[in-house]
DNA sequence: GTGGTCTAGACCACT
DNA sequence: GTGGTCTAGACCACC
């Protein structure tokens, strides 16, 4: 269910907590759903059970989800995840649409590749 | 001309090759302009030569600069520095949307958003 | 297995980076196989191991090998690697050939040299 | 008559070396000839004197040009430099046969590209 | 333990 | 003076 690029330079912490988050954000795993243990997951993805806790940790200090414990690790309310995210992927968009400005991009020709990206995506 | 965020996450070295970019893409340095010297600027910004070094080094790799030996670095060609950042920009535009299309924001909210960040740029 | 000459105009990190893609595209180092590790490297070449490290970054670039952050270098495919090579190679010859000329060496005399190289080699 | 590439890795003093030899190897420079004094090809090229000095400093070392004090520098025998420059340009073609060689690179591929270059050529 | 970054200070070749 | 290379030693994040 997650896939880890180990070559790629985010931490692979970091990719968990993003896939996680994902998951949640997407509807896959729902409020109250029971996550994979950290040793089952480190397990499964063949890595490190310390780098599954310290993702955890930060998913639980996200609000993402909530240990219990002697039980495991819990997913909280999915809004709290899709808020966060997309005031990440808006801030994102800012960052972006003023590094266009700098370029002398104009809006029409930025506008044509956002329209262009949201329909190509259509077909995956 | 150029500061540097020395608690970043994003290397000193990195920050400088974007900053010299954008200055060459903007305009404020133009084709055959002297750069200052490896030792000047990092006694200007109070950083290592060797981290100026390096970001020289990659500046000439990306072929925005050109070395001449016991003379100093120079700018080359504007286009090619701009193509460059252009194809980044739309990099990272077209990673942004796909993160919003998983998050479940259609297309005309985030259409909204871009407009709207590209007239309170104006105000800057 | 890796020989440096120090008293080279050819800066250390170079004839590093060369050797290594020639062990790649020998076969000596095989896909997925690991590289020593930077100080390890160091230390067997006493020389620093920031050295090491500028030859890796460049071999990284090169698309020869890949970092695993905390774990290592690793060979990456063979054939990026001889492609690269052998375009290199050609490129030599290219220039040569052009110096041959402007020397007044005709295409027999230069093949007749080819062919005896080619032999000669096979009894080394 | 001298075309310098300040962009060059290679020295400016080596690039005149080889340029004043293949002028004399190509017959357009004959012996006894009288070489443009330093501070005229200085000026000329609008580099500095002490560069060319050290130019034909080491054409005279390679038996190319001969100093008369009060006079100049004059065009020495033709056949020492082309000698010497054939002896160079054979020495390339090994290491590049024997790089050849390692990457497997056979000995009819091989030959089609010297064809390949050496026609080619031709209608420079 | 690993790679990645940075500093300090030195030497070299070139202009 | 300039850029280019190297050494020595340090700190960080990641696994």
């Amino acid at each position: 269910m997650i896939v880890i690029d180990s070559q790629s330079r985010q931490p692979i912490y970091e990719q968990i907590v993003e896939h996680v988050e994902s998951l949640i954000a997407a509807g896959v795993m729902s409020q109250g759903e029971q996550l994979p243990s950290v040793r089952a997951l480190a397990v499964e993805l063949s890595i490190n059970p310390n780098t599954i806790q310290k993702a955890y940790a930060i998913l639980e200090e996200h609000g993402a989800i909530y240990p219990v414990k002697g039980k495991g690790n819990f997913v909280s309310e999915k809004d709290k995840v899709t808020d966060r995210m997309k005031g990440q992927c808006f801030g994102r968009l800012k960052e972006t649409v003023d590094q266009a400005k700098k370029l002398g991009i104009n809006e029409e020709e930025f506008s044509i590749k956002v329209r262009t990206y949201y329909r190509e995506g259509k077909h995956d």
